[in-house]
DNA sequence: TATGAATGAGTCTTCATTCAT
DNA sequence: TATGAATGAAGACTCATTCAT
């Protein structure tokens, strides 16, 4: 997506010009919808290229094999968001429960309902045949979710809000839910009959009700 | 597979063995084996032969094509698992919260930490290109599980020990972080790196007290 | 057919204990029938042998090799009908061209209305891949059917009947229209739509007509 | 094909030529060739394509598979052959009798001895393997040249030249030794011995004798 | 830079043939 | 002699990749 802003955000240059400097990131764009959509080798090159309105020689001219194009797809869409988060999270005022609450609404609504959530299936289906992208992945996006995610516990509960919790095991209960959440959306929940079993606003509103509540009757 | 002629090579295999019974076993576990590992296309049905010990036309002897074999790995690995489960419940006697509790922790001994959890991870990520595998996984499975763990917290709930919850919902919030485990063992758990990021028994047991009490402080 | 007047025409065993004795037989019964519906590639062993009524490996038993099927095949059903033939023309009693229209009529009667019609169809379709086979045919069928069209023929010339012809050209004008029959009974005539475009009692009815007055009003 | 780099090595065939509009000629002659020469199951793919000169890829961007490929081969030889024909006949001045010579004659140079009377073996070959190539046959070739026949039967018993004949019937007694002459040439008569058996040109001459006068002595 | 025709290694699948029982 | 499970060579077809234009 918008790759113009990563190679030249300032000038916005007339669509036939614009066209050879786009190319790579229609391509990209083209490529994460089929890999998601079909996986890493049902995805057919010559697609991607259709696609994205190029021939088949075209895209190898920008990446030097499919694989190629695979990591590049990843890479290109595990944006870091998390710094502008990040800041949003250091002025936050309120309580930890929430922040909580805030983290993951927001998540679901600039990642695991848009197309970056794909990339979290891509991944984690592909990820026994490209270790160097699940590690990457797991770097570049895991890590600073986590961190993010544990830094809000972490206020919790320094501020008494929260109970004293193994902050490390912490963190992957509050994740696990959401990771659930993009895999489900792009293998079972895509499929007709089941695709209504889980709503996913509901799903992490009664999700954060009981993670700061318990389910037990006081 | 025959490691023992490696150690006694004295002992020479048998060319052709007739063993019509065990063959689609031998077949279905090396498949299974190989359908996690590499997933479903980069699978290649010489290996799954070979490592049965089959020739590779020994296997469309017993299934009609590599799709087909998929089907009866799915089929093979899930069935006959609920039925006895089920049982256990009805005469469980105890406390909910230790019926939860101890549904987790055994679902964990008995498909989450066997290969049968490779199945899921298989599942999902091959979802969108066997729409049938998936619906017949959420019949077959998805939903006896979820019908399981149903009549758990409507157990709780009748007797006063959780409170009045949305059950369809609460489902879901059991049964994400499970299935979150399997995906995750056979996916970014399966790199190096990264392997120790989750333990599933720590984090089945975090998870159940979470659920059951919440994070918040009383 | 009838393989067991070949073996052993005298005894008429129990239909168990003549099994043994006919199998090569009912091999060749189900072979002919299937290479002449299919042809050579088309037709699998296996087929054959479940239309006898025996295993795969039973075939192979008594042929070395789906060839060497075929050629027995042919071999066998290239019966000598010729010689008991051949009497019947030497004490024929009539016209020369009474005796050409019942060589043509009890031709048909006798092969090109039978399964033994299939077996040209074969021997031509396959000629090429086969030409031993071509050769034998040409040597045990053609010559020996020629050499009796060529008797009639001769006999009409000598007795002043037919006018003197180059009796050697002769025989094809009167053999291709028969060889075409065969040949279009089993390849168009067997397509539905076309079925009845050619109907073989009237095709030779009028052929015989035709070729003893000729179409040229006097 | 490129016996010319055999001749002239020096002049190096290049390895990739760009011939969009040529290749499916060429692979279609090639086709012709090993289909009319092995049948179709016997002829290779990758035969064909060598033959044309391309890798076997090449001709499968061309044609979507082998049975199309057989498909296409036998529409492009049979095409365009009759509608020149039939103006010829049109304004065609003599008798009906010199009609019909002139029409089995020009039909051996123009079909008959021609390649394209390999189709026609390979048509009554195949057709039980291939009904709708069979009916195809029917209506396109068939059917034309028997209405080709019907019509100088019709103009000679109109013109008195010829009795009073079941023209349906008529035309097959016609037409059939000449479907004997393409089957017997590409197949008895492709094999050494008996290859100068049946001379077309004496066959033709004399059965277009024999059908005008008879063979009965006046 | 862009094209798309051409390639050929790689895959699934078939089936005649073998062989232990 | 009969079986039918097992084989593996061979074939059609795919598709990422190349390269002449």
């Amino acid at each position: 997506m918008t790759t113009e802003t990563l190679i030249n955000p300032s000038e916005v240059a007339p669509k036939r010009e614009r066209r050879k400097e786009a190319r790579p990131g229609e391509l990209l764009d083209a490529a994460l919808d089929l890999f998601v959509e079909k996986g890493f080798s049902a995805a057919r090159v010559d697609e991607v290229a259709a696609r994205a309105g190029v021939s088949k020689g075209t895209l190898f001219l920008y990446f030097q094999s499919k694989e190629d194009l695979f990591k590049a797809v990843v890479r290109e869409n595990i944006a870091n968001k998390f710094p502008t988060w990040q800041e949003e999270f250091i002025t936050f005022e309120g309580s930890s429960a929430d922040m909580l609450r805030y983290a993951l609404v927001s998540w679901w609504e600039r990642i695991g309902n848009t197309r970056a959530s794909g990339i979290t299936k891509l991944v984690m289906s592909e990820a026994q045949n490209f270790p160097e992208i699940a590690e990457f992945y797991q770097e570049e996006v895991i890590k600073p979710g986590n961190a993010l995610i544990h830094r809000i516990l972490a206020r919790g509960v320094q501020s008494g809000e929260f109970r004293d919790l193994d902050l490390e095991q912490a963190v992957h209960i509050i994740v696990a839910p959401m990771i659930f959440l993009m895999m489900w959306k792009h293998s079972m929940g895509a499929c007709a009959t089941s695709a209504k079993i889980v709503d996913p606003e509901q799903f992490i509103h009664m999700q954060v009700d009981v993670l700061l509540h318990g389910m037990t009757a006081k």
